[in-house]
DNA sequence: GACTGATGTAGAACGTGTTACAAGTCTAGA
DNA sequence: TCTAGACTTGTAACACGTTCTACATCAGTC
């Protein structure tokens, strides 16, 4: 309970394979079937329909199991979230962004993005409530999402699928656009916006912070 | 549970007092005495701790009562936000914003804002934490907030008391400016930023919008 | 003053996230 | 093979948000 530590894991016990690596085969294995079937209950039936119990059962799991591999809902489900973006950012890897501008590019990641989202509201749901809801226990995870949102923004700036380096002044325009994107995205997820809304909100964001 | 309308008040029955104004005098004195013993107890103690029963006991109500005045603990505690922040308002149109230009004075607004916030830091956790939690349901109180916030800002940017006419750039900045603020209380609040990032973010947002 | 409908009270009950526990199973090393 | 310890299972229990029920109170109307 005193976990007071700057790292997390690894304070009290043999907790095994919070990480997506490590642990047996076994081990990794279950931790597939538990982030599959968060996706697949969220996607049907949004964030409260990822029951805990429900989850447990459908990948085949005691529910103390899923509670030994991700000690809360908001743990699993921001994990889930990181694992979907961790494969955007594999496959912005690959190929350079179309676009002649920073500012075509970077449109079109977002609205990519934006439009799968869109296609599974559900799903959308609960991984953008749970990121929001998530506390101080779930940093790790956080962490890896926006590193992963911050990649490939920086990709689509440069227009290349190379890591290269940003300036201090683009690192501080991409994290605004993550946060006007954050935003337009709880908004759309809470009704509050339309897919209109969220398109022009970040190319308003952009524009301005590119002129 | 059609609540489809627009408007979300009114639709069922004859639920009291949802707006700050409106009912008798005992009602509005409870509603006070509810969102008084909310804000008690988040100050205290977080999100966690205003537990439904609790408030109830403290605001000396019964449990139905507060459901009734309020359908859920997320939309008791934007309330209590959305009450704070137009008390917010209220002092801005009293007087001038200080400062020489439109980035001083909106910065002066903001970390004014901030450190008030800071200073009470369970507070705010629980409000921002049922702010961002908010789902459809609460879009009016959500919204109420939202122009509160919007108010400030123009107030400052221009300069005077006086609610001025905004152009469509202003309005898409101070938007900006609104998403940047609270993702960085978000991160505040989640311990992911620490009070120097959060001026510090809120003023390159600033600096890069208004140049 | 008595009736009536809305409002408030007290407390039980239910659902779901979380924890606890006893017992079975698997793996590494002797 | 045997044993120790970690891991998994199944299930009960607990906490708190939310709902429900039966009764009391109060305001307005006859």
């Amino acid at each position: 309970m005193t976990s007071v530590s700057t790292e997390p894991r690894d304070t009290d016990g043999p907790t095994p394979a919070t990480a997506p690596t490590g642990g047996s085969a076994a081990q990794r294995e279950r931790r597939r079937r538990i982030l599959d079937a968060t996706i697949t209950l969220a996607a049907e039936g949004g964030f409260d329909a990822v029951q805990m119990r429900a989850v447990a059962e459908q990948a085949e799991v005691a529910l103390g199991t899923l509670y030994r591999y991700f000690p809360s809902k908001i743990h699993l489900l921001v994990s889930a979230l990181a694992r979907e973006f961790t494969k955007d950012v594999d496959r912005s890897a690959i190929r350079a962004t179309p676009g002649d501008t920073a500012h075509e590019r970077i449109m079109y990641v977002l609205n990519r993005r934006t439009r799968a989202l869109q296609k599974q509201p559900k799903l959308t749901e609960a991984l953008v409530r749970a990121f929001m809801f998530a506390d101080q226990s779930v940093t790790g995870e956080i962490h890896e999402v926006g590193t992963s949102l911050t990649t490939v923004i920086a990709r689509a700036m440069h227009g290349t699928p190379t890591h290269g380096e940003v300036t201090e002044e683009e690192a501080a325009i991409i994290r605004i656009i993550s946060d006007v994107w954050l935003s337009a995205l709880i908004s759309w997820v809470t009704g509050r916006m339309d897919e209109k809304d969220v398109e022009k909100s970040i190319d308003v964001a952009v524009r301005l912070l590119l002129r």
